[in-house]
DNA sequence: CAGTTCTCACCTAGGTGTAAAATT
DNA sequence: AATTTTACACCTAGGTGAGAACTG
């Protein structure tokens, strides 16, 4: 075990795919320059969060990928989404490919920065409000009510892992049916993960 | 949530598949009579759990399958392997295909009876030993050492859950690759998990 | 009374920031 | 002095059988 889990998570919704096509869905993360940051890291969009805030959520599709990061560096998370028949090997360790039938989704709200220890005490207290695992630092005192703290729940919520079945897939493809045609992408997500060391 | 898991869990070993073929891979479980069997259930061979105990398992692929049973019966786990090609459509809820391109295998060391309470203490024992999450149970005195707590211990080790990247595919058919050509199929799981009430 | 359901203490497994210690 | 590593208390999340309570 080495590394700690990005948070908040990257989260796409897909929609207008054909549902007679097959793809792949495949995520990197690339460095947006080279850069060593110093504390304190310049600030954050952070209003992007609950902007993109959406209720109806077909599909959930966890991806475990262990991605080794720079700290102090400055990071942009990607999607990409290939279409199956552009013939080109698909391996984790190469290069995604790009060309007809591959299309690459990056959004400026998530870049986030590396760190192993907070530089600013916002952040922190922006991840022990949010992050379920770091309740035991919560200041009972600010508690957040009404529909604020309802958003804040859902905004994160994400259901229990699991495999997914013959359903989920069928629901997907009828969801799928339903939508347009050309590929549309929105994303939830926020900088500052704390990312493992080299 | 309902019900509770089977344990031991049911674990197949499959070989000699063709690399340049897809198969899905389902698992159902039936029904092996209806009668409603009353304490104390009929002694359960045993012997069968060491015997299959294998040291090289390449790939673990978890299956979080709901089914739902009636206690107090008798039930079968049963493995297909589905050619991708034989062309009938796959579903959740649709028994499983047969005919050319399908195979079925099931075992009869893993047909086991559903409880809502243990009739007998010696599968409690067994329970209490095996499972680590009963370890609370466990009675310190009785420790099994040497040989057999470290067989017992991989008897039933499981990595933890975790989603199949490219590299697992990847050694998956150069594994297969490896062996030979008509589907072979061992397992190993013992009787009595205790099954979810209708 | 035979079976079932529910609550509970006790586990596994692992994700938090903190603060001290180690490293550079 | 700045940054990284490590151990730790405190969480989430959920799987155990025991035993009480419940049901027909």
């Amino acid at each position: 075990k080495a590394g700690r889990r990005m948070f908040p998570a990257m989260r796409v919704k897909i929609a207008g795919l054909d549902p007679h096509q097959q793809y792949y869905i495949a995520m990197d993360i690339v460095p947006v320059d080279n850069k060593r940051y110093r504390c304190p890291p310049p600030p954050t969009p952070a209003n992007g969060l609950i902007t993109w805030l959406r209720c109806f959520i077909s599909l959930y599709l966890y991806i475990y990928l262990q991605i080794i990061l720079h700290s102090m560096h400055k990071y942009q998370p990607r999607v990409h989404i290939i279409r199956k028949d552009s013939s080109s090997e698909l391996s984790a360790n190469k290069p995604v490919p790009s060309g007809e039938g591959v299309k690459t989704f990056s959004f400026s709200e998530t870049v986030f920065t590396t760190v192993t220890a907070y530089q600013n005490q916002q952040i922190t207290r922006l991840k022990i409000d949010r992050n379920p695992f770091a309740k035991g630092f919560r200041d009972s005192g600010r508690n957040r009510t009404g529909l604020e703290a309802i958003m804040e729940t859902y905004a994160f919520w994400r259901p229990p892992v699991r495999t997914l079945t013959f359903e989920d897939f069928t629901n997907m493809q009828k969801q799928q049916g339903t939508t347009g045609t050309s590929p549309t992408t929105s994303s939830t997500g926020t900088p500052s993960p704390s990312g493992a060391a080299h």
